[in-house]
Order: structure tokens, then sequence, then C-alpha cells
DNA sequence: ATGCCCGATTGACAATTCTTTATGTGGATT
DNA sequence: AATCCACATAAAGAATTGTCAATCGGGCAT
């Protein structure tokens, strides 16, 4: 009813996923072969399919093709990496969206979020990541661009994954090790202070530290939040 | 009654196709040349023709229209590299989507996949890739052309491939792995710089750094986008 | 077969971006 | 208040990418 259902054969990842979405707050199921992921889909008692392309038995694009004759339940492809075709057979043939492996949990997270809400519109078609606005600050991720009270701001590829984390979380600390986890893709190390720099570049293009009331505040022994202004979007010249 | 039959004089492509296409579960049928071929697709156990239209004897062309007269089987051009003129005469003819040779194993499954798909719903009529539109941008794969604002751009073959998967991706990364990968149709190496270049030459056809911002933007350790400009109640591939 | 032409690839160097090093600053603890 | 520790940031260093130019290689015409 209010269950996401996650067909892949990968236990360990399985695994993985359903404590990250269940933190979430998504109920999570899990099933490692096509054969039953179907059988599962198709009783209807789920919001969403995360769907691996790479199956033992039946593979995903059959899945997906037996599940499309019978069902409308958005469909979310995992396609391994570097299978560009998939992609777009995957999307012909039905799916509401897909996600290249190796994926960052919270990019997981965030489509399933984009789908569900299109899908609550009757929109089904996939459509471009949606813009993130908190204050004056717009980020856009299908150009890539941030935009302060409308001007445009440069921001280097690593600058604009940390903005976007952080944008994506605002009002709630982001951990250090988070930031680099998902911005730098690497491990954390305790001696690492290239986040540092990056916040710091960050912090002075948004012209932070400079009488305004900044918008990345630290939080020393932790990380980093990005302040989030009053509900009611717009100004607030309070 | 589920095989795809593959009418082609090259035996040591048959061979390969049959091989690859069996692996995706495809039963496989060769025959060499054209007369014999379109006894075998007329005799109707066929899910899908493959079909070369450089043949010995009656070519592709011939073999469709012959074809055409007596059966709606759905047939899938292999067209010689370059050669605009066939595929359109074959797509008017009534092939269901064509492939320039060589080709990529993985894309002529993805074609054919796309095929059935189309077919099983009972669309029956030809309908060729469409066009890509992103922004001032408008792709042609039917004819691979390439206009922006109207007026056409001169690419290369592989310019042409890789702007039609960044098109097709717009708005997303895509990794320089899956690049080379489907442009060049070879392994990804760290230090083939290729790709690059390539990127280099659409960019500066495309007028890109010209004050203008940029369609193609890098994605440092990633790869590339293409930027999605926002777009009005989504119409994007008509 | 030979030479030409076009496009793909590679080498080389410049420019950009990221990481590390080093040093300063301020809050927190004792 | 002295000290410690985490963080800020300038600057140096390393890595990646941009792109010109030379080379390579296939297709085509002579």
């Amino acid at each position: 009813m209010d269950g996401v259902l996650v067909i892949d054969d990968d236990v360990e990842l399985c695994g993985l996923v359903s404590e990250y979405l269940g933190g979430e707050g998504f109920t999570v199921e899990c099933v490692h072969d096509g054969k039953r992921g179907l059988e599962h889909a198709l009783r209807g008692n789920h919001l969403l399919v995360v769907l691996d392309v790479m199956l033992p038995g039946m593979n995903g694009f059959e899945v997906l093709r037996h599940l499309r004759e019978k069902s409308h339940i958005p469909v979310l492809l995992l396609t391994a990496r570097g299978e560009d075709v998939d992609r777009i057979v995957g999307l012909e043939i039905g799916a509401d969206d897909y996600l290249p492996k190796p994926f960052n949990p919270r990019e997981l997270v965030a489509r399933i979020r984009a789908i569900l809400r299109r899908t609550k519109n009757g929109d089904r078609a996939a459509s471009p990541p949606q813009i993130v606005r908190v204050g004056d600050i717009e980020l856009d991720p299908a150009t890539r661009t941030v935009r302060q009270a409308g001007s445009l701001i440069e921001l280097t590829s690593v600058e604009f994954n940390l903005l976007e984390v952080l944008l994506r979380e605002a009002g709630r600390v982001v951990s250090r090790e988070r930031l680099v986890n998902a911005v730098l893709s690497r491990k954390f190390s305790p001696f690492d202070r290239s986040i540092d720099m990056h916040v710091s570049k960050v912090r002075k293009k948004l012209g932070d530290s400079e009488g305004a009331p900044e918008h990345i505040k630290t939080i020393r022994g932790v990380g980093y939040i990005f302040s989030r202004p009053r509900e009611k979007a717009g100004s607030e010249t309070g």
C-alpha cells in the first residue's frame, strides 16, 4: 500500500537500499529474482518498483514488459554502468525513470520522490529533476546553473554538487562525512580539508560573510547547514 | 514464431549477430541472399527481419518491397554508412527502423526491442526514431541532420553520435566512459582523450563559449552534460 | 596501385579545477 | 586565561580537461 518493491539479485545492495529508504520513511520489500519480482509487483500493493535490468532468469526488461501489460505502477530502472542503450530501451518499454549504477542513495531517494510527485498528478512522463529553491537561491540540476536573486553564479563542478546537497537538505545539518561521500565520491578522512576549501569558495561566491546573514553555517564538530529562510516563499526582509 | 530472421550476405557478421542475439534470448535464423531471404520471411514464422540493403542478386529494397506486398512483419534495415538516401527510401518503402553499419550489437538489440514493443501494441505504422529537440537544437536521426535555430549544423559521424547521446540524456550527466562506449564503440581507457576532442569540436560548432550560456558543460572527473533549458508544458520529442 | 582528402587520434602545452600544505582564527574546555 | 581543537583560507602542488597541431588511416578518384 505504501511500500517500495526492490527487485535486484544483489542482496547486499538491497540491504543498503532498504536501510536508506527506511530512514527516509519508506517501507521496503526486496525480491531477488525477476519472476517472483513480477508476481509481487502485480499484486498491486506497492507504491513503486525499483527494478534492476540485470537479473537471473527473467531480466529487467522482460519483467517490465510483462508488468506493463497489466499495471501502470511507477518503475525506476537500475541500469548497469556504461550501458547507454539499456536506458533508452527501458524508457521506451515504459519505465518512469532510470538510474545508472553505481548510484548514490541520496540520488535514488530524490528520483523516487520525483516519480511519486509526478505520478500523483497523473503525469507519467519522465521529466528532469526539479529545480531547488531556497530563499533567493535557485539551483537547476538540468542545466547545472545557480542563480542568486536572478543573477547567475559561476560554480565549478564540485562546488555545484556541494551546494546541491546542502540545498536539498536546507535547514538540516549535513555531516562532513556525508558531504565528502556525496560530493567528492570518496571515503571520509578526518584530515581531509578539501571540503572546507570548497565550502569556503561557495560561501565567497554566495557573498557570505559580507554583513548579510550567511547562507552556509558551520556546525562545529558535525558539519554544515544551509539555513532555510522562514516559510512563505520570496523575500524575507525581517 | 519467436525468431529473428537475418538476411545478410556477410557470413561473419551473421555469426556475430546470432551469437549476441542468442545471448539476449532471441532465436536467430540467417540467410545470405535476398531471394531466399524473401521466401523465408514470407513463411510468416518470424518475429522480425533484420535486412541488409546490399545483397547479391535481389537487393534489400526489392526484398522489402516484395515483402510488404504480403506481410507486415517488422523489418529493421541495415544501411551502409553515410547513405542517407537509403534510409529515407527504406523507411518510405516500409521498414520499421534502420541501423547504419557498422553498428554496435547492443544498439541492434535496442532497436529490435524497441520495434517489437511498438508493433506489439498494434501500432503498425512505421515509426522511425523521433526527432530530438532540446532548446534551440533539433536532431533528426532519420536524416542524421542537426539544426540550431533552424539552420543546419554540419557534423561528422562521430560528432553526430556524440551529440545524439548527449541530447537524449539532456539534463543529465553522461560519463566519459559511456560516451566512449556509445560513440566510439570501444572500451574506455583513462588516457583516451579522443572524446574530449570531439566534444571540443561539437562545442565550437554549436557556438559554445561565445558569451551565451554554453550547451555542453564539463563535469570534472565524470563526464559531460547537455544543459536542458526549462521548457513550457513539456513538449520534448515531437 | 598511388596519391589525395577527410576525419579520427595522439602529442604537447595551456588553462582550469581540485587537493594538500601551512598558518591563522575563534570557540570550547580546563 | 591558557590551551586545545576544529575550522577558514591563502598558496603551492597535482590532476584533469581544452585545444592546437601533427600524425595516422580509411575511402575514393585518378
